[in-house]
DNA sequence: CACCCGCAGATTGTATCCAATCCCCCCCCA
DNA sequence: TGGGGGGGGATTGGATACAATCTGCGGGTG
């Protein structure tokens, strides 16, 4: 199901859409012009329209009837849940996975933790946002519960405005280094309660910086 | 935002469709003929299609390109992973939300339980559905954590085609009842770790239900 | 007899077109 | 001066039309 070949143009205006709000393109707040951003990303308005009526229900964008859709915006007060949400989650994913996982899993982790890093050596953020969501995603996902996995991704999403400014400080990159390195060690020594341990204080920073974010963004 | 009219046909489609998953027009495992139902529900194709991506990123149908959609199937795996997510974050909405609770949030649910009899002694299953659903998310609600509840809805809502059938017997329903009636109790004596558990034995009253259901239905 | 090619009907995917709505600015009037 | 219409342009909402794709079936072929 997941190996399906995606021709389609509601794929593509998703991606683009994605990618656009990932990278700021579109900031928060702003209204996605429906007929401009078709022309840019070389499709017609329906299948944009159905990719936004994704991005809606997972609260990327707000809908307006009539009036159109908005990049969401995130108050103090959402970030927070946000997080809180997915403190729960990520531990309960990873309190699954960790059990299941063999050595060949620990290894593939350990090579997309080497794609972050090596993203970040080469300066690339926007690679290095990838990267690090893959990481941790393949972590996730080995729980072996796709509900839970499709969740995380909903809320890892509705901040992807904000991750990418989190990691244009070199300080932030750098201690996220180091974080992933504590949690490779974790996931070697197959230590659950300490990988948790590590998530939630990974968590706890980068919260931290976003909040800071939001407070000079809102006047 | 929640007060804003609504009057589009994608609304109209959305709606419709939930109601004839929920209500089993649609069953599981069905293709979702466009045209058909565009024009049953009196809307084209367009605002059909948008209502089904909100359905699809909700997982209550599922998207092959250039195939369509077909209403989910949920294996006993799922249903299993969604009552876990369940208790999960049903817990952390009551535990946010008891707290907060003032006399009237008390007595309103009070009555929300009541409209739940009512429905019941009535002998209608689908009105019984409905109150179910407002007197158990009145409580996620209070909880002030609006995308948990969005989660939560989602969760709900995967398992809608099965709900109805689960109250559909006498016998569950009559459960239902005494179990609604000592939640408030709990409710009353403001007992957030007695609520969590009354809602832990009530979910596995139904898993185990719907689980037979999903038994008999699965060759 | 199994296989595969290809056609016809059905269904989906998307572009285009037009109607409905909104927003904003300007004008009018008290 | 302030408030209340009331266009007009911009934008969205939706219906239709057509192209692309899939599915099922029949016939030919090894």
């Amino acid at each position: 199901m997941t190996a399906e070949r995606r021709v389609t143009a509601q794929e593509i205006a998703l991606d683009a859409l994605r990618d656009d709000i990932l990278t700021g393109v579109l900031g928060p707040g702003d209204q996605v012009v429906q007929e401009t951003l078709a022309d840019r990303y070389g499709v017609s308005r329906v299948p944009l329209r159905e990719a936004l009526k994704m991005l809606e229900s997972e609260g990327q964008v707000v809908y307006h009837p009539n009036r159109g859709y908005f990049v969401a915006e995130l108050s103090v007060r959402d970030l927070e849940e946000v997080y809180r949400l997915r403190k729960l989650l990520e531990a309960e994913a990873i309190r699954v996975a960790v059990p299941q996982l063999v050595d060949a899993d620990v290894d593939a982790l350990a090579d997309l933790r080497a794609d972050i890093d090596a993203a970040a050596a080469a300066g690339d953020v926007m690679a290095m946002t990838a990267a690090n969501r893959r990481f941790h995603f393949a972590l996730f996902d080995a729980a072996g519960m796709p509900r839970l996995s499709r969740l995380l991704r909903q809320l890892w999403e509705a901040t992807d405005a904000y991750r990418a400014l989190y990691f244009q400080s070199a300080d932030n990159r750098e201690r996220v280094e180091g974080e992933h390195a504590a949690m490779e060690a974790a996931l070697r020594a197959r230590d659950a309660r300490a990988l948790v341990r590590l998530h939630d204080e990974h968590r706890d920073h980068s919260v931290r910086a976003v909040r800071a974010l939001l407070g000079e963004g809102a006047p």
